[in-house]
DNA sequence: GCATTATCCTACTAAATTAATAGGGTAAGT
DNA sequence: ACTTACCCTATTAATTTAGTAGGATAATGC
């Protein structure tokens, strides 16, 4: 399942995809836009901002705003930042392999390869897809 | 990310599609095998039983065996009992939706039409494997 | 019929993760 | 200075997941 982090984090960024220019946006005003607790995007775009993929400016006027343009900002990066592995297994994992503990032999592994399938489909959507394809639709 | 519960579901499933007849297996002997808790396991296994699965016996000689040949059973009914939803978000799922409490319009929700994509995708692999391809790798 | 074997079933607990909150600190602008 | 709005750490509450306990029930075989 989807986190709530997540979910809310790809909400706020593509209200800032959407915007006209690329002028800061309050954290208030994407919260009451997308209805999400001001505390926890706070947070969350925090560690988007820590990512390279926010910029954000203090005082008034103030706000955060996409570092790039949504048309180079593909959906994997943003998955593994803010959900993590794109794979439902870390042994699967590109960017957060794991072994298994109880696994002998992960090639011998049916879910293993049965993972590997999924996984690769997912990333197939994620890669073909960036943040301007979400702000269109 | 895949619950244990789905994990060892799908490996105790394989272990009794690899059998060479159908007789019961126990419990202890699938446990040990795949190293899995012995009391979990068996939690797994009632489940998989009460959702037409497995059928069971009790006593000496008894255990679990598979309901239909392997090639009968398709990883979406697998997951769906075990793991719930194939979607990762309640308003894209076939057989779990629920609404967003937060979402005014799902057609215009770019997480909803994200995740539409990787719910096909996923699907596309359950539906095209059966218990048989995980038992022949 | 009685001991043994192994599933059946409910309830409980522990651990981990997720979601959300609190509250003060820091920098920018007027 | 004062206000605005992000910065950052810590804490708590809620939920989910993983695993455990312990007895009930049914089948088998001597």
């Amino acid at each position: 399942m989807l986190s709530k982090k997540t979910k809310y984090g790809i909400k706020a960024l593509t209200f800032l995809g959407r915007q006209e220019d690329n002028t800061p946006v309050a954290i208030a005003s994407i919260s009451k836009s997308e209805n999400i607790s001001l505390k926890f995007l706070e947070s969350i775009l925090l560690t988007l901002r820590k990512n390279g993929i926010l910029g954000s400016k203090k005082g008034k006027g103030g706000g955060y705003y996409l570092l790039k343009s949504p048309s180079e900002i593909p959906m994997t990066a943003i998955m593994r930042i803010l959900e993590g592995p794109i794979s439902m297994v870390p042994c699967v994992s590109l960017n957060f392999y794991e072994k298994c503990a109880d696994c002998p032999d992960e090639n011998a592994c049916a879910v293993h390869n049965l993972m590997m399938q999924v996984r690769d489909n997912t990333l197939d959507v994620f890669r073909n897809t960036s943040l301007a394809d979400l702000c269109n639709c």
